[in-house]
Formats: C-alpha cells, structure tokens, sequence
DNA sequence: CATCCTTTGAAGTCG
DNA sequence: CGACTTCAAAGGATG
C-alpha cells in the first residue's frame, strides 16, 4: 500500500470519507498481511495508481496534492477481511452470483492501466484476476469460448457476472468489436480500466457468433440519437452517435475509442486511467470537446460523438425552431440566437452514487420489476450503503477520475455554470423548498424501521397513502402524500408499517426471482416483526434533517459499514438515548432512525447486518427486503 | 409538458 | 466554517 494512496495521492472519494478512513492506515498493512490475495490486487493496483497519479501530476498536480488519500486505501480495515467473508458467504441475493457479482471486477481495473504493457501484470495479477473473475466461476459456455477464442486474449474481463442476469440481451459481441475495427477492443485483462467495472460485461454481450442483433435499431428517445441496443445491465452513460455502433455502452462510454483510434487502442476504456491523461489522451479529448470549453483547435472528435456530460440544446433547440416558425420570431430570433450563444450544457461529473445507479439500475428494475426512479433509487440508496467499502470505493474512484476527466474536458466549467443557467433559464425545477417544519418531521420519523428498511419500501412510499388508498379515497391521505411528498403515515403509525411493506414492499425490495428473498412474508408473523424491528438498523437512513450526507463519516470512522454503524447507535438508541442524546453531530444521522418502536430489535448483531446484504438475508426475514440490510446472522 | 419523487455525493452559495 | 441548496440520472406519477 502505500502507494494506493502516494501519500494521498489517490483522491478517490469524498473528503468525508478520507476523512473519516484516515486513521485506519496500518491496517494496510494488516491486510496486506492477511490478504495476499487481495494484497496483490492492491499491489498492482497501487502499482497502477501510482503510475496514473504520477502521470497525472504531471497534468494536473494541484488536484492530486489537495485530494486526501483515496478511499480505496482507507477501505482497508480490519473489518474487511470478515465482511469480504461474509459476503462471500452470503452472497445470494441481490447480487447473484458471487457475493458481489458484479464486482469482482473491483481489482481488476487497475490493472487495466494502459500504462502497464502487455503482460507486464504480474502473474500474481493474472492470477488474481482469474481466480476472482465471476465467469471463470460460473464457466458458462460462453465465457469459456471466449477464453478460447484466440482472438481475444483474456476474454475473461468481458465476462461479467452480470450476464447471468440478462442472457440473451446481448447486444453486442466482443467479436464483432473485434472484427468491425469499430472499437479497438482490448482483450487483456490488464486493458480492462479500472472503470470497467462499471461495464457489465456479459458473456452474451461477447459471445463469438453472437451478433448484434442491430446496432443501430435504438433510438434515444431524448436525444434522439440512435444508440446501440443496450443491455439493462449496461448502463450507457451517454448516449452514443450512431458512428458509436458497437460500442460497449460503457457508463463513461464517450470516452471510450472510436474507429479505433491508435491511441485507445488497447484500451478498452475511456479513461487511460483517467487519472492521467497524456498527450494523445489529451488531443483525443481535446477533439471531443465543445470549442468553446477546449482549448480553441478543438472540436468534435471524428466520431462526432459528442460528450456524455455535454447537453447540446438540441431538443430546446428544436423546440425553438418551431416556436420560431410559428411565433414571431424577433423574439424567437434572439432567443435562438441566445440558445447558440449558450454553450451546450455541460454536465455535472457524475457522483460515485450517480455511477453506482446507472450501472445497478437496470438490475434492480429487473428485479424488482419496479420502474419507478424514486423507489429504484430508494432501493439502490440502501444497496449503495449495503456495499462495501471495497465495492463503494470502486464507484468513488470512478467518480474521481470521472470528475477529473471532466475537469480536464472543460477546464473552465463550474457547477455555478449550471446553477446560472438553470436560474436564468428557468427551466429547472425550482427545488422544493421543503417546508422547514415539515420536512423536518418526516425526515425525523424517517427512521422508522419500516420506512428505513428494505422495506423500506416503505419509505419508497411517498405516496404510501395513494398506494394503500388510492386516489378514490385521497381524503384517507396523509397531507404529505396529498402534496406528493412522503407519507407520514406509515412512518409514524407503525402498525401500517407491516402492511405496506408487502404491497409495495414487495415490489421494492423483493426480488422476484430469488426464492429465498421471496421469502415468507406471510410465514413470518415473526419474520416480519423482525425485519421491521430491524430496519431501524438499517444503513439507510439517512438523517433526514441533515441533508448532509455523509453517512460514511461514521461508517469511516468505525470502519464498519455503515449498516453497522447505524445499528450500533440505533442499539445504543434503543438502549435509551434519547433521540436528542444521540443526535449531536456524528450522530445525527441516525437519529434519524430513532423510532419509536423501532428499536429494540434492532439489535442485530451490527457486524452482521454489517455484513449482510440484502440477499442474503435470513429466511426468515421478510422476503420484501432483499434489498435491505437486514441481516442474517450469520453466524 | 414541467415538475415531483428519490437516492448520494460534489460543489456551489450564504450567513 | 457550517448549513443549506443545486444538480447530476432516471422514469413513472402528477398537476
């Protein structure tokens, strides 16, 4: 370790959660004592970071000095040996596959680092990489034919776990990556960016004779760009021009090479390792970006495809022309004339949650068999903290480097720029201004097991009341739903807590498919007393009233996940603090799971609700919860 | 059709 | 410096 963070060189999350990871770091060193394996990972990866950091000094030094160590280090702790344990043990449910499917990945990325030359990964790497690639594991078919295809050296970095999730949805073939000279696909495992992991590859996806179905039969129904099918599991993270055909709609997928650029070649991700972005790297970014952010030679790259982060007007634009042809257009005039001048909106950097949701969407959506954002997002905010450090501190790194990468795009944008904008514009939704008082009580109640659990479906329930009442009977709403916000009901009165759980719950948390998630929630009078007792620890909740978010504060500190924290205050909570008591500071986020009634149970044994994830959850917990933290004692 | 909802995190503004 | 606000994605729901 030292170099993962090279003395902070890798910034790889939050200030928060450096912050809060800082002391931990001789527990590298234990690990490293513990771990060989993970140690070589994290040797190599280090060994990666260490070269794009320096790569990047070069670039962009300032950032790297201020940025505190990188998550990733700080993830190290003595817990994780267990909680890697556990989850392996656990694995189940959410993920299916291995403990964490789709991350096994995790590691792997670094050593994509295109800064190491072919075979320049260590054999323990290599090792590594193979004894932790979910395919090999799972050795579908599929994947063992891509191993054997000659043409791709390690197709195991392709396969991902998740393509057990989705066969048959492959829209894209490395093969054909390969042959159509569209992507310069890289084959090695060391190729792979650390960013891939956010690709879910699917064997399917790169399945020799597996052609795609059709590239360009998709259209974004926004954008209006046609796009790649894409495959639940992947997440584009832009949209791709129809020039991006056969393209891995990688999350950071604009990035990724097109027409096989010399330059990308070999890698198959956008980000050389973002961190560093050399000259070639440079004059390819410099092509994609709006004249206006880069450097004045710049322009669109070859491709055409624009940035991911860059919105151009085109749909107000649009929008506009036909205003202009019907309305009058000196008005319209200027106004167009404004919209040019307006530079394309350009994006904010997606946040290492952000990422996390683009990537994990698709499966909870399938899942769950839900559509609707907010309760996918409520549900992945828990799988997000059900995470592991390991698991989160990949997303951050992305998030780094994806905000890095955005920073070097447009050297000069701000997110004031999108403030301004919106403000000017209007457009934007203007925020919902909370109601102080009101908010602040549900968020308060917030807690309440039932909402902040898996079932937390519950909490998923804003319109709880629409849910259970319908919009016959709005006169039974609580006046938050009235208003489209979340339901105090439920929160406060428990006794609803367990019924909705099961409506909506269901949908939510349950995974359909998975047997064990799908549980008993009948069997379980007792089951579901117990989830619901358990909720209050689970990891979500998030003060409300604190808006902050920074739940791993804590978590850092104590290291262990967050589910655990919460269930250490909440039993601490329960023991008979007094909400006010536990409230100050650090706490303050988890009084918010304070509850009445929710406590007592919630005992749970933290480092086992720590370590459970949603899936694997006892039998007897409800079956709605996969998503939840609740634990399994895993004992 | 615009906005809400919902999540976390980053970054901005404000006092 | 802390508290608060905006925005990023997403898509159904709502007015």
């Amino acid at each position: 370790m030292p170099q993962l963070n090279g003395g902070g060189g890798d910034d790889l999350g939050a200030n928060d959660e450096m912050i809060s990871f800082k002391d931990e770091g001789e527990q590298e060193e234990k690990i490293s004592e513990n771990l060989s394996a993970e140690r070589d990972l994290a040797d190599v990866k280090s060994s990666l970071v260490n070269e794009s950091e320096t790569n990047q000094n070069s670039s962009s030094d300032s950032e790297a000095e201020r940025r505190p160590p990188p998550r990733s280090e700080t993830f190290r702790d003595k817990t994780r040996e267990s909680l890697e344990e556990a989850a392996k043990r656990q694995d189940g449910g959410l993920f299916k596959s291995p403990p964490y499917p789709g991350y096994p990945f995790i590691m792997i990325p670094d050593l994509t680092s295109p800064y190491l030359p072919n075979g320049s990964l260590s054999p323990t790497a290599r090792t590594y990489l193979q004894m932790k690639w979910p395919l090999l594991d799972h050795g579908s078919l599929q994947s063992r034919q891509a191993l054997k295809d000659a043409r791709s050296p390690s197709p195991a970095h392709i396969v991902g776990p998740f393509c057990l999730e989705f066969p048959g949805q492959s829209d894209l073939s490395l093969h054909q990556f390969q042959l159509s000279n569209k992507v310069p696909v890289v084959q090695h495992p060391h190729h792979v960016h650390p960013l891939t992991p956010l690709i879910t590859y699917s064997n399917e996806h790169f399945t020799p004779g597996n052609p795609p179905p059709h590239l360009q039969g998709d259209v974004d129904p926004k954008t209006g760009i046609p796009r790649p099918p894409q495959h639940p599991d992947i997440s584009p993270y832009y949209p791709l021009s129809p020039g991006a055909v056969g393209q891995i709609p990688h999350p950071l997928g604009w990035l990724v090479p097109q027409q096989g650029q010399p330059v990308y070649q070999g890698f198959r991700h956008p980000y050389p390792t973002a961190l560093t972005v050399n000259a070639s790297m440079q004059s390819f970014l410099s092509s994609r970006f709006p004249h206006h952010m880069v450097p004045p030679h710049h322009s669109l790259h070859q491709t055409g495809i624009p940035h991911p982060a860059i919105v151009t007007p085109n749909v107000k634009q649009e929008s506009s022309h036909s205003d202009i042809g019907l309305n009058s257009s000196k008005h319209q005039d200027s106004k167009k004339e404004d919209e040019k001048k307006k530079q394309p909106h350009i994006k904010k950097p997606l946040n290492a949650f952000m990422l996390y949701m683009k990537e994990m969407r698709a499966k909870v959506v399938a899942e769950c068999t839900l559509k609707e954002s907010a309760a996918i997002n409520q549900i992945l905010g828990r799988r997000w903290h059900a995470l592991t450090r390991e698991e989160q501190a990949k997303y951050y790194e992305l998030a780094r480097k994806e905000r890095q990468l955005h920073m070097q795009l447009y050297p000069g944008w701000s997110a004031r720029d999108n403030y301004a904008a919106n403000q000017q514009g209007k457009k934007k939704k203007r925020k919902r201004d909370k109601q102080p008082g009101e908010g602040n009580e549900h968020r308060e109640y917030f807690p309440n097991p039932c909402l902040s659990l898996p079932p937390i479906t519950d909490l998923s329930a804003p319109k709880k009341c629409r849910a259970r009442f319908g919009l016959d009977q709005q006169n039974n709403w609580c006046g938050p739903c009235r208003r489209k916000k979340k339901c105090i009901r439920y929160i406060q009165g428990e006794g609803s807590c367990a019924s909705p759980p099961s409506s909506d719950g269901s949908l939510l948390d349950s995974p359909p498919s998975s047997p064990s998630s799908v549980a008993p929630s009948p069997s379980s009078k007792e089951s579901r007393p117990q989830t619901e007792q358990m909720q209050p620890l689970s990891l979500t909740m998030k003060p409300a009233h604190q808006p902050l978010h920074y739940p791993h504060r804590h978590l850092l500190a104590g290291h262990p996940p967050p589910p655990s924290l919460v269930l250490l205050e909440n039993s601490a909570a329960a023991a008979g603090k007094t909400p006010g008591a536990a409230h100050n500071g650090a706490h303050g986020d988890v009084s918010s799971s304070r509850q009445p009634g929710s406590s007592g149970a919630a005992l749970a044994r933290p480092l086992a609700a720590s370590l459970c994830h949603s899936h694997s959850l006892h039998p007897n917990s409800t079956a709605p919860q996969p998503l939840s933290l609740v634990t399994k004692s895993i004992e």
